[in-house]
DNA sequence: CCAGAAATGGACCTGCAAGTCCAAAACCCG
DNA sequence: CGGGTTTTGGACTTGCAGGTCCATTTCTGG
């Protein structure tokens, strides 16, 4: 029943959550209408409701799931080895990139404020991501512990919790500065902190003996 | 010209506003109507359209200014004079008791989004907003130099920076996942570091010594 | 090649919410 | 008071975007 999607179906289907997405990205998720969508995509009214018979809703939800997978994806290899300084260096460079690339236009944005409150599984979505991302750099960090390069007290989860915050707040700000300094501050004062932690704890050690 | 309102006039606009800006902290800027606005503030339509001659995006962009003072406004006398530990500590349990009350209903939230792209105008107020709480927080990052308390080869500005980030990005996950834990976080880790950092300095003097 | 199912196109309906308009009431000031 | 202005109420218009429907075409499996 739930499954009757030909191979032809299931492209048109994914064509329709990706131009939907760009189009949310590139003038947001309130600008959009269903036309626009099938402007965009070469579909029509039908096929819309065909493949989301719940509507514009059911399609929204769609989309942000789409993007959330996105965001975990375009971080990665990085994100899963942060093993070593020039690892998390590197992870934070691809980081700035790709908001640099993508400027205002983001993807969760929208999700976040509007869509949260229409559709409750948006909210879901967009936690879970949150989730995720949180728990790749609490794994980070804890490895970073076992290698000796961050000190054993730190608490993992909440430095990870903080600088999630950092680079959400960092991304929001860029919305609406149009710049990316709040970012690259909140990344680089963070992981700059861990580091120097570390480095003091050592020179200390060093001095004493 | 642009001067025509009465004291009656001029309580009624600011009812309007008020009554706006509470409608929309509740149920969210796009699913707010108004007609909605007209019940909870009894007035009509003739009325709104008196006192904001371009109609929604006039009163939204009213509504906008009005939240946005309110939030720095929140936030004093803390916020002014964060000339001591305890003063940032009670700065950042004010926030905090703010946002707990606040709960998911964020009044930016629909700024920045989707009332971003709509009204450029709101963009502006919002960005304003943020520049003004930096320099705040700069601010204090200065004094705590100019007595001591901070290591005065820390960049006040980059510093404030990433602290408005992980509070922006605090309260943004705050809203999905309707707990406070990043915000603490971001404020508690920022805040430890800043004294921990000078406490190891001065752990590095004394033991130079 | 042929049923039956899925995919597609697009005309049509419908409801709603922003915005218009004007007439009546309240108000201000000399 | 009284004339002019502001304020108020609410009926009416309008456009639009989401959603419905069905006829037609295309695909799939045997």
């Amino acid at each position: 029943m739930t499954r009757a999607l030909t191979r032809k179906g299931e492209a048109t289907r994914a064509r329709i959550v990706a131009g939907a997405a760009a189009e949310i990205r590139e003038r947001g998720v309130d600008e959009v209408r269903l036309e626009d969508v099938m402007a965009h995509t070469g579909t029509s009214k039908g096929q819309l409701f065909h493949y989301f018979p719940d509507g514009k809703e059911e399609l929204l939800l769609a989309v942000a799931q789409h993007e959330a997978d996105q965001v975990l994806t375009d971080q990665e290899p990085m994100l899963s080895n942060l093993t070593s300084w020039p690892a998390w260096q590197a992870w934070r460079d691809r980081l700035i990139e790709r908001y640099l690339a993508q400027g205002v236009k983001c993807p969760l944005n929208g999700l976040l404020g509007q869509t949260g409150r229409r559709a409750p599984g948006a909210q879901a979505i967009v936690t879970g991501l949150m989730w995720r991302w949180q728990d790749k750099i609490t794994e980070g960090v804890r490895h970073m512990q076992s290698t000796g390069d961050i000190a054993p007290d730190v608490d993992a989860e909440r430095t990870a919790a903080a600088l999630l915050a950092g680079i959400q707040g960092g991304v929001l700000l860029m919305l609406s500065t149009g710049k990316i300094d709040h970012l690259e501050a909140a990344l680089d004062v963070t992981i700059e902190r861990l580091r120097a932690g570390r480095r003091d704890d050592r020179k200390l050690e060093e001095v004493r003996q």
